[in-house]
DNA sequence: TCGTAACCGAGACGGTACGTCCGGTCTTTAT
DNA sequence: ATAAAGACCGGACGTACCGTCTCGGTTACGA
């Protein structure tokens, strides 16, 4: 968001409550329509605001269905499970079952394609959505070592790489199930991802022997 | 496509050139212009053609730009680098090559986020670019388990799902990497990525010691 | 019409129905779309002909359709009624009949109006409409001055002159009562307008005293 | 004209300037192109206006052309010469001029031709050309009453009746000539229709002997 | 009798305009 | 100063016809 009336007070002071109407208003249009045939005029009428409030607060849609996904994305939690592969797997089904909601689906990759020529759109979704959320792996990552399930880093600067390296390949995983594959990430798929994650491929067969079955 | 006038014969056919030349056309819009501010009057005077002639070939801009970025990923193959790991890291980078390339950075999740509201779309997309490419796990699996890297699985069933499953990691991984990150798949993480891929996270300070270093 | 290959007589000739079809098929299309709304290719297809069947025999929607209205007007005759006033009578009937058409009401206008940037499209318009029918002008002047009901002109420019000033004054008048005060040109209003046509505006109290009752 | 935004009076009021703009820039198209050639948006550029602007002003070139033609008529006026002769031919001649000019050939009898299968558009030309400069039948007759070059009608029925017949006349007959015939309406020809008019066909040799010479 | 030239239907082609919709901006009055 | 309302300019949409063209196929002459 960018409102907050930061220090000049003269006039009539905006109304906190259009920013919560607009979000809302943003969302069920996405879930309505999707993105490409949400219009702000349609926005600001669902919302009943001009659209004249809307632009002074966003510069465009891109930027408003950032905003508007980005709150759906605060709900997710880490769960203590007892074990890695558990916490993994409560966190990844909270994942999967917001992306799972039409607004989310329309929205995110929708803004996610956009950034590719806009650098400032890319930034925006990195600081309000990405990196608001690696806090999850970083948690996560931090109660596995306490507990023994994983090693220490040789460093921050590898901790930060891993970091990395375990959101993209969870993320971009559920992703790819959910809208590509356009097949539900279920707890059967979640269990199957999680243990490709934890002990890969090759070791699979030599722990578990019947594993895949 | 669609051309082809299967059997019925009457009339001026197709130019087979036009498609060509649109799908070019295509290409060269999404790197000047981005998918957003394509438009398909433009691509078709890029291409030397009227505008009726490309909707009488694609329903829509969607359908387009689909069949335009399906055929930069035909280019994908799989190497025999003598190791299963080789071989993954081969197949990566071309894959994140492609990508990095801006009318497939533009196109790609720009469709796939359209084919959240559309059925059809989403069956194109997958008809087009996921199951065509997904040839190349099915390949690199089955050269894996002649070499003895990887066990046999239990049945067909099995096979499909795990070939869905990696490709869901693998693809998604990459994708993610490029666009959300928007960091390069360089050879550095394409190596960290199929360690995990191979032999997971847990398992691999055990392993190498030093692999993160 | 311009067909007949007059000279060249190679080749299959022109089919003779098809001129028949098309004429007919524009005036039922005149009917129902009007003028503005008339398509060649709506056309063709009534004719059971292709475009260009249509195209190598009329140059365009204007020529068409001024051959297709010229048609209607070849029904007028001139009836002998015993007097001048009554033969101008049931001309000028004919005439409001004709012209209560809709495909003469829809077509005639329109191609004047276009004539009026087009010298060619009014000569065609003089030849097959206008000075085709002009000779019901000089017939029933002739009887009339063969009856003694009107003088001799001193010339045959003078002939002409007025000639064209009755064709102007009838052929205006009953069209102008038909399409812009769109209101029928019935028994009583020609009467109306045959007596002042006759003997004028001023000198009918004199003489009828209670004419206009 | 539609705007005036009759009692509610939020929001951004209509440019007056622009309805000038538009239709002078209706005119002039009109003369450059004809209308059937003239489009919407030709008209836009002309006026330096939006097409919408135009189009939530008007429904269609039908509408637009008829008040662009409209207020080339309220120009005329009728001139006091001495004698009823006089004045018709006065009148005529103006009515002739404005005929002449392009941009009346072309619009007038177009949107006539439309009319006959559009009602509504029938009824603005009625109440904004037909109706609106009938008035000058009712002047000039008043005031060739009031000199007893004419008699007084029996009725206000009559007079209506009267009124129409002449107006069909006069209208009739010049716009044939202008327009059909592509004669010039000068002088010498409003004399000789004048006369028709006033005396008629038949008591004319009677009364001057060489009338027509 | 047979070639061949002009015809025919079908329908794709490059264009142009349509009338609508939306993005952003600006101009009003009201709070 | 902000809000609601709505007119404004600009530009793309997807459709409809235009008039031309390229096909495969069909006559009816005349060599």
């Amino acid at each position: 968001m960018q409102s907050s009336t930061p220090a000049g007070r003269a006039g009539r002071p905006r109304s906190a409550a259009a920013d919560t109407a607009i979000l809302a208003a943003t969302r069920a249009a996405l879930v309505d329509l999707g993105w490409s045939k949400l219009t702000l005029g349609d926005v600001a009428m669902r919302a009943g605001v001009a659209k004249t409030t809307l632009y002074r607060r966003w510069a465009g849609k891109n930027e408003l269905v950032v905003d508007a996904v980005a709150e759906l994305f605060d709900a997710l939690r880490l769960p203590d499970r007892g074990s890695l592969a558990a916490d993994i797997e409560g966190v990844v089904l909270q994942f999967a079952a917001i992306l799972a909601r039409p607004e989310a689906k329309s929205g995110l990759m929708a803004v996610v394609a956009e950034s590719t020529r806009d650098d400032a759109l890319r930034e925006r979704i990195r600081t309000s959505i990405v990196d608001r959320q690696k806090r999850l792996v970083l948690e996560g990552r931090a109660r596995a070592q306490a507990r023994g399930e994983l090693p220490p880093e040789a460093g921050p600067a590898e901790a930060a790489r891993i970091a990395d390296l375990i959101f993209d390949v969870v993320a971009g995983a559920v992703v790819h199930r959910t809208l590509v594959s356009a097949e539900p990430a279920d707890e059967e798929w979640v269990r199957g991802f999680t243990r490709v994650l934890l002990y890969g491929l090759a070791s699979q067969p030599a722990e578990t022997g019947g594993e895949w079955a």
